[in-house]
RNA sequence: GGGCGUUUAGCUCAGCUGGAAGAGCGCUUCCCUUACAAGGAAGAGGUCGGCGGUUCGAGCCCGUCAACGCCCACCA
């Protein structure tokens, strides 16, 4: 059912805001983050989703001004890498096509195979407005990022520098520093000796091939063992160059040698320390990572000149120490997996200490605030402590960099709307996709522009996005929000855990353990599967799912389905109830459960702790209304009468209810449900349900309770008893008369199976609850052959237990007690031992045969 | 190297401001009772990671140790 209810949502326009904002009505908006255009429903974004869709659905249910806009992420490198590959198939490079032909070509890839993620999200059910769909690449999106590249180059915050930024030499491009994933590695570390005689130093490293473009070695000023070789020149091996040697305080003493050799063309540190001191930068490797060093390695792979490097150093006597295995981090494209490298370039920055300070201020003063609260503290992490951000890539997919380079080394920086000069050319670079990603929550909407929807719904009203992403997302976000528009996107931003596997361990392709969220979608159902994930989802924490939490899931999908059929086979209405003055005790109790339930839920959604209100709709759907209620509900149903009228109301209308509470988890089942049961149009767009619709009623709560711990110690005697569940018993209820619990004798015989006492009762069990006594006739009731089974069972337990007395003495106590201390209490042991098998033997022969 | 988090029943996890230990799954026993066997009823199972402290009272607060996990990072 699940694709025709979904059409039939988006076709009746539910999704999108009216034209005009409803006079008096809030505005709730809320950022969906875009996935990327090459992107697939994995089983976080089912989680995201799904949360981001049960704020929105209640939102919408309460009648604000509700958006939440879909959209797409162009995805520079990731998706530029998927054409590329498919070129690679037919034999072909992008630059055999040139830069027009490739970008006309990852449009078409976008046409043909993009965006299969949309479709997955109208499967998972979001409530997205699908009329404002918005793609990082569209032309007004790209006028917001032209514009702001624009305003931040004119208020210096964007510069061109040469820096070490990391390279990638697959992908051929730089990387931001989000870009780069480190991991730890195992390497080797080389000590090289530099220079001979008196006149050598002996430096450590991890990239012995580095030492090609080495222009000098680094000392602690204070360390004594170089004190006399600072300002000499050692001699670089296997190429005859002298390089200084210099004083840095960035030097650890403590660290290897206390020498470090200086590639300042390619190590961020050594950029430094050359800056310092006046070394020069040696470019070694070009961008595919080949040395361009002349000599025996020119054109060599890094990895194959590290070897042969070292093999040279080595005939040359160089290599000190025996090489040591040394563990450290290495960083890794977070595209392709390629080892980076830290590479010399020139390169568009943003400028981010201003922005950042203002982005941190917003959260500091709460005008963004942070669910849970603690996880500001990341956001603070990462705000006060950003480099400067490289936006510059070298591909060819993504907004191209909006400066144009004159003649004689001009450059300019034209608004959209005005030409270039004539002759001028354009940057060849692009963008980093995380700049358009940080205009998402106002370039959607029409920015710079001054556009209807950007008064209406700048700024959102909530942000739910994974821990994951705070970081690099978020904080864009906040920075250019605030720049651009001087006000914060989000009030809110509410943080979902990671969906992790049944041990906790982060889902990854490599280890096996990835759930794909659009098989659960085939095998338990969407609503099962979006009601698993939020089940979990308490805020900040992560999600360990299991098969198991699935098919519970669809049990209770399955559970509510049934307990609905049944109220409608029984002809249950949605109308006007009875005063409660007309309505039985068990009636007015589940008005009361249902109030307590409406407003805990309600609590809980407001606070974004969707697991408890999860929680709270399946106690109360499954204990207390099907359970309970339900069962109650039969006798009054086939009697008839006024009685069976007033439960028919109620229970259409505790449905009614719940499946309003229930629906922003489980969107079809509750669809389906409710407007069989209410015959209205859709749940989607009926009212939210208020205090006003239960009833508290202490005194019915109470009651019932009484009733159910009648029912409850029965039960409990015949099961001990091994009285077949089947199987009648005769009963008198003695002092009944006068109990809250009278009117309902009826109803608790039936569920607890006792019969009226006929002739000839004789009680055999008395069972005192809350004043009532409940004495019941043994004769014949009892299954003896269950109870003899259960007694012979604990007998051989008892005597199990008394052959293992000493085994367990030996290895316990043995060793600390005295002898005689040990030989008494395995005395006292079997004593006890003993009087439990006479107690059971009695028992058992007592028992009729 | 820095920061954060977790540790409660066999497994996965709740437990809000300290006031008599909870759920789901699994397990045991019985039951196809006309909404539901993807179900019903009744049970077993925990020294709340260790140690120390505060308190009339600690799973919850403080200190400390341990194990596990995550994030960040320009340690040659």
């Amino acid at each position: 059912m699940e694709g025709p209810l979904y059409q039939k949502w988006v076709d009746a326009g539910y999704f999108t805001p009216a034209p005009e904002p409803p006079p008096g009505a809030e505005q709730f908006v809320i950022v969906l983050p875009p996935p990327n255009v090459t992107g697939s429903l994995h089983i976080g974004h089912a989680l995201n989703h799904s949360a981001q869709d049960v704020v929105v659905r209640r939102r919408r249910m309460q009648r604000y001004d509700t958006l939440w806009l879909p959209g797409m992420d162009h995805a520079g490198i990731a998706t530029q890498n998927v054409v590329e590959r498919e070129l690679a198939k037919e034999g072909l490079s992008r630059h055999d096509l040139g830069r027009e032909k490739f970008v006309e070509r990852v449009w078409e890839w976008k046409a043909a195979f993009g965006g299969e993620i949309l479709g997955q999200m109208r499967r998972l059910g979001d409530s997205v407005d699908w009329t404002r769909e918005r793609f990082t690449l569209d032309p007004g999106l790209s006028r917001a990022v032209h514009t702001m590249f624009h305003r931040l180059y004119h208020d210096n915050l964007i510069y061109r520098a040469e820096r070490i930024i990391h390279w990638c030499p697959r992908c051929m491009t730089a990387l931001s520093d989000i870009e780069v994933e480190h991991e730890d590695v195992d390497g080797e570390l080389i000590s090289i000796r530099y220079g001979s005689g008196d006149h050598s130093i002996v430096v450590a490293t991890t990239r012995a091939e580095t030492m090609l473009g080495d222009t000098g070695v680094a000392v602690h000023p204070d360390d004594e063992r170089y004190r006399h070789l600072v300002g000499q020149q050692v001699e670089l091996p296997l190429t005859g160059r002298l390089i200084p040697i210099v004083a840095d305080d960035s030097v650890d003493p403590d660290f290897g040698t206390g020498a470090v050799k200086v590639t300042p063309g390619h190590d961020p540190n050594d950029f430094e320390i050359g800056q310092r001191h006046g070394l020069p930068a040696l470019i070694v490797l070009d961008e595919r990572g080949n040395v361009t060093a002349p000599g025996p390695f020119l054109g060599l792979d890094r990895f194959e000149a590290r070897p042969a490097v070292v093999a040279a150093l080595k005939e040359e006597g160089r290599i000190v120490a025996e090489k040591r295995p040394y563990t450290h981090s290495v960083g890794h494209c977070s595209r392709c997996g390629t080892v980076v490298e830290p590479r010399l370039s020139l390169q568009w920055f943003v400028k981010v200490e201003p922005l950042a300070r203002e982005a941190g201020q917003a959260v500091r003063d709460g005008r963004t605030k942070f669910v849970p609260e603690d996880m500001a503290r990341r956001y603070f992490d990462w705000v006060d402590n950003m480099h400067d951000w490289c936006i510059s890539r070298q591909l060819w997919w993504g907004h191209r960099i909006p400066i144009w380079y004159g003649p004689n080394g001009e450059q300019a920086c034209p608004g959209p709307d005005e030409k270039p000069p004539d002759g001028w050319t354009q940057d060849v670079d692009v963008l980093d996709t995380w700049f358009s990603s940080g205009l998402w929550p106002f370039s959607t909407l029409g920015w710079p522009e001054d556009t209807a929807d950007l008064g209406r719904f700048y700024p959102s009203t909530v942000l739910i996005t994974g821990y994951d992403i705070i970081f690099f997302w978020v904080a864009r976000m906040m920075m250019f929000g605030i720049y651009a528009l001087k006000r914060p996107p989000f009030a809110t931003v509410s943080v979902t855990g990671l969906v992790r596997d049944q041990g906790g361990k982060k889902m990854s392709k490599s280890a096996g353990n990835v759930i794909d969220p659009l098989e659960w979608m085939d095998r338990y159902g969407t609503d099962a599967t979006r009601l698993t994930l939020l089940r979990g989802a308490h805020p900040g924490t992560d999600v360990s799912v299991s098969e198991d939490w699935a098919a519970g899931s669809r049990a209770f999908c399955n559970k509510l389905w049934n307990a609905t059929r049944f109220a409608l086979l029984n002809g249950a209405v949605v109308g006007e109830l009875p005063p409660s003055e007309e309505l039985s005790t068990p009636d007015r109790w589940i008005l009361s459960r249902l109030t307590a339930t409406v407003a805990e839920v309600d609590r809980r959604y407001e606070q974004f702790e969707i697991a408890r209100a999860c929680e709270v709709l399946y106690r109360f759907t499954w204990d207390e209304l099907c359970d309970w209620y339900l069962e109650l509900a039969k006798g009054p149903l086939a009697r008839g009468g006024v009685e069976a009228a007033n439960t028919r109301l109620v229970l259409g209308h505790v449905l009614d209810v719940v499946l309003r509470l229930l629906h922003p988890v489980i969107p079809y089942v509750t669809e389906t449900l409710w407007t069989a049961l209410t015959g209205a149009e859709s749940v989607v767009i009926a009212p939210w349900p208020s205090l006003d619709e239960g009833r508290p009623d202490p005194v019915a709560e109470s009651d019932v309770l009484t009733l159910m711990r009648l029912v409850t110690e029965v039960r409990r005697f015949r099961s001990e008893q091994g009285v077949k569940p089947g199987r009648k018993l005769a009963a008198r209820l003695s002092g009944i008369k006068g109990s809250v619990a009278a009117p309902y004798e009826a109803e608790i015989r039936a569920l607890a199976r006792l019969e009226l006492p006929g002739p000839g009762f004789s009680s055999g069990a008395q069972l005192p609850v809350d004043g009532v006594v409940v004495e019941i006739d043994l004769a014949g009731a009892v299954d003896y052959v269950a109870e003899r089974k259960r007694l012979e069972r604990d007998l051989g337990q008892v005597v199990k237990e008394l052959a293992q007395v000493t085994a367990k003495l030996d290895n316990d106590q043995f060793k600390s007690r005295a002898p005689s201390e040990v030989v008494d209490e395995m005395r006292a042991r079997q004593a006890r031992a003993n009087i439990e098998i006479n107690r059971l033997q009695s028992q058992l022969d007592g028992l009729p045969s």
